[in-house]
DNA sequence: TCATTAAGCGTTG
DNA sequence: CAACGCTTAATGA
């Protein structure tokens, strides 16, 4: 995944669009380039675009007055995001912060609108990654719960390869063990303990900074 | 008693 | 230089 245009054309929505549609959403559409720890943008700002992760990795975040911080979502390449806030024109409820270099594009409210009001494919996909992102949300709050350090790892991962989610995404990932753990809501001694029993297990491979995904099934079902 | 974590520190890619 | 792996001391179930 590397262009705006590689992007596009593996974004189900776009492809019912007439091709002036088309032309008109490239067109509105920009892109940016973040380096790893920088904001995509912060909590509490004006949302004025739908956000989109060409390459790289984004977090949903936020931090406590206490220092403390929170991972809620991790997003890959190939997934559009935001929409809730832009929907309620409301402001941003969380940070959202590149874990490493990353490829962002922007749609303006103004054309996600539009597209609101002119594709009946554009309203089913929307309903469909809402659906998707909640099964996943509600899906953490059960395994927070339930299971041990080990699984939610194992869970915490299979959820940046959703394939609903991440369209054409690879079965790599690099993300350190300490963002890992935030998402997982462990620390980072906890996932590189459960990295080793999921390397064992033979669901993952783990390298330097990178780790590929060899079962996905094995851990999404992962519960020792 | 046992698992987990923050903090520190040396090693590694 | 960031990520990793290991040790230690504190904590709490």
């Amino acid at each position: 995944m590397r262009s705006l245009d590689e992007m596009l054309a593996l974004s189900p929505w776009i492809r019912d669009l007439e091709p002036g549609q088309m032309a008109r959403v490239r067109a509105a559409t920009v892109t940016r380039e973040f380096e790893a720890g920088s904001y995509v943008c912060r909590k509490d700002q004006r949302c004025d675009a739908w956000i989109g992760v060409i390459d790289g990795l984004v977090k949903l975040s936020c931090i406590a007055r206490s220092g403390k911080s929170v991972t809620l979502a991790g997003i890959t390449a190939g997934s559009w995001f935001g929409e809730g806030s832009v929907l309620k024109r409301e402001r941003r409820k969380y940070d959202v912060v590149a874990l490493r270099g990353s490829r962002i594009a922007f749609m303006p409210e103004a054309t996600f609108r539009w597209l609101l009001d002119t594709s009946l494919s554009f309203n089913r996909f929307l309903i469909l990654q809402l659906n998707e992102r909640l099964g996943q949300f509600i899906g953490m709050v059960e395994h927070d719960r339930l299971l041990e350090p080990d699984a939610r790892v194992a869970r915490a991962l299979a959820a940046l390869f959703n394939p609903v989610l991440y369209p054409g995404s690879e079965p790599r990932i690099q993300i350190s063990q300490e963002e890992l753990g935030y998402l997982a809501g462990t620390s980072r001694q906890r996932v590189n303990q459960a990295l080793h029993v999921l390397k064992k297990a033979g669901l993952v491979k783990v390298d330097y900074s990178l780790i590929t995904v060899l079962d996905l099934d094995g851990l999404r079902s992962f519960d020792p």
